[in-house]
RNA sequence: GCAGGCGUAGUUCAGUGGUAGAACUUCAGCCUUCCAAGCUGAUCACGCGGGUUCGAUUCCCGUCGCCUGCUCCA
């Protein structure tokens, strides 16, 4: 546990210091628990970003990318029962200043209570019925609840009077299936297919933290597939799998992966089955990555009704009409990309040479390519030579200062799988040293077959 | 909000009631023909406000900020 302590902020520290990600308005003292991503953390997200899509659109033909925006009619939110029902009844006890849910802390000791059907002055008169003890210091004497509204709220209008209360989307999920019926009909999509977007969410969590693990702003990768009802568990299976698929084809340590299937009491009430994609992050421990939920078509419906509008489906394969059902991989992108650096990171290797290495797999690295002339003297050569042509097909970087060495160390550091030095040999012979990032090897490749040479790597 | 911790260069650390030093990093130059730490030089810091004091980075008070937990789930 100490070992992993010191793991993880030698990471954090690290991705700090070299660019991934800095601390949030920094010069003004920093926001707690708010980030921003440097050039390298933008870099790496946006390939990230870039996988996933290639994963689940490019390769899918049955599947639509939109990206709804972040402000909706409001009534979207009380539709899905946010308005009401997204925040959470919390009170402290007066003694020892713990913190609890309200809810949480009836269900643990009164099990037998249907606590989810109670409204809020209900939770209070249990609570303040001196039937409830404080699991930390015995005493039952807590503060009244006081109720989080989880959603942040803005205001459109440009004057206050006229002004209308707005939220920012707490979850991607409903810019989806508000447009069902738009890309079902103008895509002319037929059954089972999805729809799916990249974007950022909000939440005014009580207790993020942990760096990027947990903040108010965070974006997702969503999926909503949508189906004919009763092949609700083939298709969780499914997008189980695919979900799998992926966090290995990004390169994560299986070790540190693991499905959890929720139990049916830490089910939402909206869920049929969940399951969990989990990894396992140093210090923290096992803190989930994606979730795959079987959401019914319970956001359908209740869109549907609220709306008023028709967002039933006519299959035209035996002409029955319902609402579909949906599965929903939702990953988030934030603790996908911490979790991918993490892993990277080879604490081995610093232990043994100080040596700083990211394994980031090849095509997630912030910089694909780096281009080093060995002196001075060949900067303007190597420039001429590599640059426009590594550069348009790659994220390169040119670095001329320090030796040669340091400047390989420099790539280690970033994750850079590749180098491309220019040396005096190269001024007569028209190739280059390419240098691996793992294995250190050297290769010579001549510089028109570069590129080839180049693809077949990122390839393998 | 509550509890605890912390606040000196980019990083890691020194230090003093008389306005700060190092190492690494970074930058410039030299050197260097493939795996960091060779030479010369340079840039950069006491979170903020008040008090005590002739004088505060150091003592006192306040404040601000960050981190961790108060358990949430992307």
């Amino acid at each position: 546990m100490e070992k992993n302590e010191f793991e993880f902020d030698k990471i954090t520290t690290h991705l700090v210091t070299s660019g991934f990600i800095y601390p949030s308005s920094e010069i003004y003292g920093g926001i707690s628990n708010t980030w921003d991503y440097g050039p390298l953390g933008t870099n790496m997200k946006n390939h990230l970003k870039e996988l996933w899509r290639k994963h689940f659109v490019v390769s899918n033909m049955n599947i639509f990318q939109i990206d709804p925006s972040i402000i909706m009619n409001p009534k979207v939110w009380e539709a899905t029962g946010h308005v009401a029902n997204f925040h959470d009844p919390l009170i402290d006890c007066k003694y020892c200043h713990s913190r609890f849910r309200a809810d949480d802390l009836i269900k643990k000791q009164k099990p037998d209570m249907n606590v989810d059907a109670m409204s809020k002055d209900e939770l209070n008169q249990i609570i303040q019925s001196g039937e409830i003890k404080c699991p930390n210091c015995g005493k039952s004497s807590f503060t009244p609840i006081r109720q989080f509204q989880m959603m942040f709220k803005t205001t459109i209008g440009v004057t206050e009077d006229k002004a209308s209360t707005v939220y920012l989307r707490p979850e991607t999920a409903q810019g989806l299936f508000v447009n069902f019926k738009n890309v079902q009909r103008t895509q002319r999509a037929k059954l089972p297919f999805g729809i799916c977007d990249i974007g950022k969410a909000f939440r005014n969590e009580i207790t993020p933290g942990n760096f990027t693990f947990r903040t108010r702003e965070f974006e997702q990768m969503e999926i909503e597939f949508f189906f004919k009802p009763g092949e609700d568990l083939k298709w969780f299976e499914y997008w189980k799998n695919e979900c799998l698929e992926f966090v290995n084809k990004i390169g994560l340590n299986k070790e540190k992966l693991r499905f959890r299937d929720h139990s049916a009491k830490e089910l939402a009430f909206y869920s049929k089955a969940t399951c969990d994609i989990e990894y396992l992050y140093p210090t923290l421990g096992w803190g989930e990555l994606m979730g795959i939920a079987s959401r019914t078509n319970y956001d359908l419906t209740r869109h549907a009704e609220s709306s008023g509008q028709d967002l039933s489906y006519l299959d035209p394969t035996d002409n029955s009409r319902y609402v579909p059902h949906v599965i929903e991989p939702s990953f988030g992108l934030d603790r996908l990309l911490l979790a991918l650096l993490c892993d990277a990171y080879d604490v081995e290797q610093l232990e043994k040479d100080q040596r700083i290495v990211m394994h980031i797999d090849k095509k997630l690295a912030p910089y694909s390519v780096a281009i080093l002339p060995l002196s001075n003297k060949l900067n303007e050569r190597a420039k001429e030579r590599l640059w426009n042509l590594i550069s348009a097909e790659y994220d390169a970087v040119f670095d001329t200062t320090g030796s040669i060495g340091k400047r390989y160390r420099r790539e280690d550091a970033i994750g850079t799988p590749y180098c491309v030095t220019f040396d005096f040999d190269s001024l007569d012979d028209d190739a280059v040293t390419v240098r691996d990032r793992d294995t250190m090897k050297q290769e010579r490749v001549k510089i028109s077959e570069l590129m080839t040479y180049l693809y077949a790597k990122f390839h393998e």
